[in-house]
RNA sequence: GGGGUCGUAGUUCAGUCGGUUAGAACGCCGGCCUGUCACGCCGGAGGUCGCGGGUUCGAGCCCCGUCGGCCCCGCCA
């Protein structure tokens, strides 16, 4: 069987018969010629429809009653046309189809907004109507790029003699890290199954099971607020492997992007570069460093001194970004900085021009030795920008990494056909949380210490190194991973030092602090955020542009109108009374 | 939880200082048209100014609240 779509109907198909189904795209009435552009999933295709070229009384007025989004078929002969009658702006511009027969197979109501890929309606009602919204040749494309994605994926592993394997979705509720999602128990009344936010335990379990080699497009849950590249429901290329290293991880993922960017017509070169979790931070204050363009923050703690601004001695750090030709910023747009330097929780902004006015928001704080020394600290040119951070080193890493690439963005200083591959390696295994005055593992409890690092594990935690590494492309996430404990008494050492008990590790997991007890053997893996790579991948903004059906920033579905009010019988059956 | 921004015809928007009957383009409906592809021409219909309250002689416009879209911070092991 094989379908002919009027997208991709060219010079050579003329002379053919061929029957299109789609939809109306647009109709063009001469009265006894009728144009029809035919859409369906493979592209546009004019059709015509002529009195003087065999279109019977009948069809004419056939065609004539076609709107726009009517599906139909249309039967007839594939023709080239004349010169002057060619549309270059279409792929199928050098031909068209004469029809002989159209059949309306359905009506439709006019469309809410046109459906067009260069559409400009509001994405509310585009996501409220999303089955048309998918009809647009670009969000459609972004479809097949993403299965496309997804079958070398699945071949990709198999080929290396992977098994996929499904674990559950209704499982249990995990300790630390995001928001469950909760599904509450009918059977168990007061109980609840917690969705998946990955499948991390069930994919060592199948190491302990022996698979050796597992991958799963993992479909997760996180109940936390939304961004651009965050939706609540997510899929994942979810890894895990025994008896293997980081660097078998590192080739494995290489391997892999190898195959899938080129689908979009993306190369890449592999091995790619590797950075220390600790030279990311110095270098672009955050952990997934968009390495695409220079800005790089800069430390003159020492050179800051020199002045006699009170906060730059004070401060445990002082950092600073260098605009080039900065120095031509208005006092407005230094201000605006300012305010988002605040608003991220940095005290104040100073800003240092490196022109003939030598302006500065520290002016009087600074001679000419200490004006030289920043300079020369800074390695600024002239008429050049300075913007400097003060104070607790995360806070300024985190302003100074903002400002960095909303400048870079204003400034348009990132090219948009680099692909910036990055492993970011040696992350601290903790991270200190303030407000609760404790240790947070930075990846998940079960990521392993670096063996050397083992003794610390009680003594200095902050200082322990995790075999963990992320990797990142053009300064986003697209997953990471690590290689876990396997070893009983490792692993309750590390709940220990996360405060968390040895009964509450045992309630919470104790079915794989035992599993470890039977012979577990070392192991580690990955997981990439299918969605973010699909959005790369088809140069999308937004992760709403690669999912079929996406949910809002406030987590709605404004096509089904989910989450919704249930009845009361179905609570009643749950043992759920609402607090009101 | 916090900040920013937007909400007016089916759609995208304009709407001056608070003042007559809220406009434009596209779309839609009817008619004419044989080479259009942003078809053209003629005619027509179409409004809970997101919602609720307030100020005022008078509110699309000002104030308060609220709902919703988007972006950011917090959050996202």
């Amino acid at each position: 069987m094989t379908r002919v779509f009027a997208g991709s109907l060219r010079k050579d198909h003329v002379g053919q018969t061929v029957t299109l189904n789609g939809w109306v795209q647009k109709r063009r009435d001469f009265g006894e010629l009728i144009f029809i552009d035919l859409r369906d999933r493979g592209g546009i295709c004019q059709v015509v429809v002529d009195r003087e070229r065999g279109a019977s009384a009948d069809v004419v007025a056939a065609a004539k009653e076609l709107r726009g989004e009517f599906v139909v078929r249309i039967e007839g002969e594939v023709f080239e046309r004349a010169d002057a009658q060619k549309n270059a702006k279409l792929p199928t511009g050098d031909v068209e189809v004469v029809a002989k027969v159209v059949t309306i197979l359905n009506r439709a109501d006019t469309p809410p907004f046109a459906i067009e890929d260069d559409t400009d309606a509001a994405e509310e009602l585009r996501l409220q109507y999303r089955y048309l919204d998918l009809r647009r040749p670009s969000l459609a494309g972004n479809l097949v790029l993403r299965s496309k994605m997804l079958t070398a994926t699945r071949n990709y592993f198999d080929g290396l003699g992977f098994i996929e394997v499904e674990t559950p979705i209704l499982t249990k509720s995990t300790p630390e890290g995001a928001r469950d999602y909760l599904v509450p128990s009918r059977v168990h009344k007061g109980e609840f199954y917690a969705l998946p936010q990955s499948p991390q335990i069930f994919k060592q379990l199948c190491m302990v099971a022996g698979l050796e080699r597992y991958f799963q497009i993992a479909r997760c849950f996180r109940d936390e607020d939304l961004r651009r590249d965050r939706q609540p429901e997510f899929t994942q290329i979810d890894v895990e492997c025994s008896f293997i290293d980081e660097e078998f991880i590192y080739a494995l993922m290489e391997g892999l992007f190898e195959k899938i960017f080129p689908l979009a017509g993306i190369a890449v070169t592999t091995p790619f570069p590797r950075m220390t979790w600790q030279e990311a931070m110095d270098r672009f204050g955050i952990d997934r460093p968009d390495t695409r363009f220079g800005m790089e923050l800069v430390d003159i703690t020492d050179a800051a001194k020199t002045t006699s601004f009170e906060p730059f001695k004070a401060a445990a750090t002082v950092r600073a970004i260098v605009v080039p030709g900065g120095a031509s910023f208005s006092r407005k747009r230094i201000d605006e900085l300012t305010e988002d330097a605040k608003k991220l929780g940095a005290s104040g902004l100073v800003w240092i021009k490196f022109d003939a006015q030598r302006g500065s928001s520290i002016k009087k704080f600074l001679d000419d030795a200490a004006f030289d020394a920043l300079r020369a600290a800074l390695h600024a040119n002239e008429n050049d920008l300075a913007l400097v951070v003060a104070g607790k080193q995360t806070v300024v890493w985190d302003v100074l990494a903002n400002l960095r690439l909303r400048v870079a963005r204003d400034e348009k200083l990132i090219p948009d056909d680099r692909w910036d591959f990055l492993w970011v390696t040696d992350f601290p295994l903790y991270e200190w949380d303030d407000e609760s005055q404790r240790f947070f593992a930075r990846h998940h409890p079960f990521t392993s210490p670096r063996p050397e690092h083992l003794e610390l594990l009680d003594s200095d935690p902050g200082a322990v190194l995790a075999r963990a590494y992320d990797v990142v492309l053009n300064g986003i996430e697209l997953g990471g991973g690590s290689i876990r404990i396997n070893q009983p008494d490792v692993q309750q050492r590390m709940f220990q030092a996360l405060g968390i008990s040895a009964e509450d590790a045992q309630a919470r997991f104790g079915f794989l602090i035992d599993a470890f007890r039977y012979g577990a053997p070392p192991h580690g893996g990955i997981a990439l955020g299918v969605d973010r790579l699909a959005m790369l991948m088809s140069r999308s903004e937004s992760l709403r542009d690669v999912i079929a059906f996406p949910k809002t920033a406030r987590a709605q579905d404004l096509m089904c109108a989910a989450p919704s009010d249930v009845d009361a019988k179905q609570l009643d059956e749950l043992g759920i009374a609402l607090k009101r």
